[in-house]
RNA sequence: GGCCCCUUGGUCAAGCGGUUAAGACAUCGCCCUUUCACGGCGGAGACAUGGGUUCGAUUCCCGUAGGGGUCACCA
């Protein structure tokens, strides 16, 4: 018995691998072309530094003419999770970032590279495990979990490497006739790699982030085929990405120390191996010392936590663009309305060690962001957002002419409101706009420096009853306020009052401050004139009326 | 523990043998015809550490410390 009879004992109907090295034909793609993927296992959300690969991966193959796919690799149908997939591709889709190939729902998918689900590709993968068996490059292993298990204790006893390799492969030196029968007997067993390396010997790796990486070489037969049939990650990579004319590999650097066993897989089954791209995890600070953005700890590493906190997809992706290339934020300043397309991203200046994840930076860009929005699109947005989370918002835009005008507040000139960072700031921002919600909210009026009831009740009788005009510009409505604190023995000008505050009580932002506490029941406020113009002469007064109600009834 | 990688202000980071060591966020102060939000100006704040190499090290080499990753029939 050879080799040749042991694989067809194994794998009897696999195919040769010519079938399919001519099947997927090699990419027609320009010179520089990069061609990367995103490969998830669909075990539950998306994770943030995944949504970081994918930015990354597709903008280099957006911006050379490349390919950008998505292979799921569901290989270990033990942390399968239901819907997965479907999870995965929405949330690439709500940031825009739909792939060029592969999965577009739960079943189907697109591209003549496919099937684009490991789970749909064992035959692919067994051919290939058939082929490196053939040339003695691969050996059945019969070694059952308890006897791994007891070897690794014996590794651990004795301090020394853990792991199949060297003289603790067992069955690596079974002859065919042996492990056939082994075979024939019924013994289960799964395939492993008969690895040529030395570990006392490295290997070179330029890592197109991580620059050069020594590494010793991999002398570890690990396993290729697991006991359902089904390829281990490193297998299933080597195969798929060799069909798939994947050009550059970008995935997190857990991976890093894998290299050496890729590329030794790579060569061991004749393909040329491709560039890698090593990315730093995103982090976070926890007791003083870093660590990986959590799943289970952290809701923000969930990128599912942005649309529901409703920061806009754009925010995300800038913040994530910052970190993977610090020169956006330059650009970005540069060109403030251009579009990201036009930004080339250079994967030789990533960091190369994780960045600590920053919420406050990416509210600060997502201010930026929305100020940039016309007061239509603020409307659709938040809109938008208000029915999926909160129905009392939703209630306050169902008059969209108002709502429009609301948002119209300072918005649309040179330097716009900067005041809202996510979609849940909005209510809490324009909620004394509607009489309802100011009716029926208790509200707190926190006067500043004039507290005196009398004189407040003077202040806004005498502005309604002499100085108010509907429509006046905003020139004049200013001028008249300075008459009126003139009127009231209050100075004029800020500035005047500063130079000889002994000369008068206070000032004409004292009397405007009335104003606008009675009107609005805060001390923030966009400008007043325009709060006055959107609600109008007779919600003003109205408001101002029962403010005087209300502090009659409690004096 | 073995192997690999990393270490510039609170955070993200420029830098790549000679710089007053950029910039952004955060922070503090002032200014911007009324409060905010912006914007402008300014302040405070950093090369982990010890040895080398060099005329000269943040930059190059070695050690130490600290941090991260990885060592599965998981990806």
């Amino acid at each position: 018995m050879n080799y040749q009879e042991l694989a067809n004992l194994i794998f009897p109907e696999a195919k040769p691998i010519s079938y399919y090295e001519e099947k997927y034909k090699k990419r027609d793609l320009a010179e520089g072309a990069i061609v990367t993927r995103f490969a998830p296992s669909p075990t539950g959300f998306v994770h943030l530094g995944s949504l970081y690969q994918v930015v990354i991966a597709r903008k280099m193959a957006k911006q050379t003419g490349g390919v950008f796919f998505l292979r799921v690799e569901d290989t270990d149908q033990k942390r399968e999770v239901e819907k997965g997939v479907t999870g995965i591709i929405a949330s690439l889709r709500d940031f825009d970032l739909t792939p060029d190939e592969g999965m577009i729902s739960e079943t189907d998918e697109i591209g003549d590279y496919g099937p684009y689900k490991q789970s749909l590709r064992k035959d692919i993968y067994q051919a290939y495990a058939k082929y490196l068996l053939e040339q003695g490059k691969a050996y059945p292993c019969f070694a059952t979990p308890e006897e791994l298990e007891e070897m690794r204790a014996k590794q651990e006893a004795a301090k020394i490497r853990p792991g199949y390799y060297g003289v603790w492969a067992k069955y690596r030196n079974l002859t065919v006739e042996e492990a056939a029968e082994k075979i024939k007997k019924g013994e289960p067993y799964i395939i492993r790699l008969k690895s040529e390396g030395r570990e006392d010997r490295k290997i070179k790796h330029h890592d197109v982030i991580k620059g050069n990486v020594d590494f010793p070489e991999n002398d570890q037969d690990i396993v290729i085929i697991k006991a359902d049939g089904l390829p281990t990650y490193h297998f299933a990579h080597a195969v798929d990405d060799h069909l798939m004319g994947t050009t550059h590999v970008i995935r997190g650097d857990e991976w890093l120390s894998s290299v050496p066993l890729h590329l030794q897989l790579f060569q061991m089954l004749g393909f040329k191996a491709p560039k890698y791209a090593h990315i730093a995890p995103i982090m976070k600070e926890d007791e003083g010392g870093k660590r990986k953005l959590s799943k289970r700890k952290d809701p923000e590493a969930a990128v599912s936590y942005y649309t529901e906190i409703g920061v806009p997809k754009e925010a995300v992706v800038e913040y994530l663009l910052n970190i993977a290339n610090s020169n956006f934020e330059t650009w970005r300043k540069q060109n403030p309305n251009a579009s990201i397309d036009e930004f080339e991203l250079q994967l030789n200046k990533m960091s190369v060690s994780g960045a600590l994840f920053d919420i406050v930076k990416i509210l600060d860009i997502s201010k930026t962001v929305i100020s940039k929005y016309t007061a239509e699109q603020i409307y659709e947005e938040a809109y938008h957002w208000a029915k999926n989370y909160d129905a009392e918002l939703l209630e306050l835009l169902q008059d969209k002419e108002y709502a429009l005008k609301v948002f119209g507040i300072e918005r649309g000139n040179a330097k716009p409101r900067k005041d809202i960072a996510k979609w849940s700031d909005v209510k809490e921002n324009i909620e004394y706009m509607y009489d309802k919600k100011w009716e029926e909210k208790e509200r707190q009026y926190e006067f500043q420096k004039i507290t005196d009831k009398e004189l407040i009740k003077k202040i806004l009788t005498l502005y309604m009853e002499k100085y108010y005009h509907e429509n006046d510009d905003k020139q004049t409505w200013f001028d008249k306020i300075k008459d009126l604190s003139e009127e009231l023995g209050y100075a004029r000008e800020v500035k005047e009052f500063k130079q000889e505050p002994e000369k008068w009580p206070g000032h004409v932002g004292d009397i405007s401050t009335v104003l606008r506490v009675a009107l609005t029941s805060r001390s923030n406020t966009p400008d007043l004139y325009e709060i006055m113009q959107v609600l109008g002469k007779d919600r003003i007064k109205n408001r101002f009326e029962k403010l005087f109600l209300g502090t009659e009834e409690k004096a």
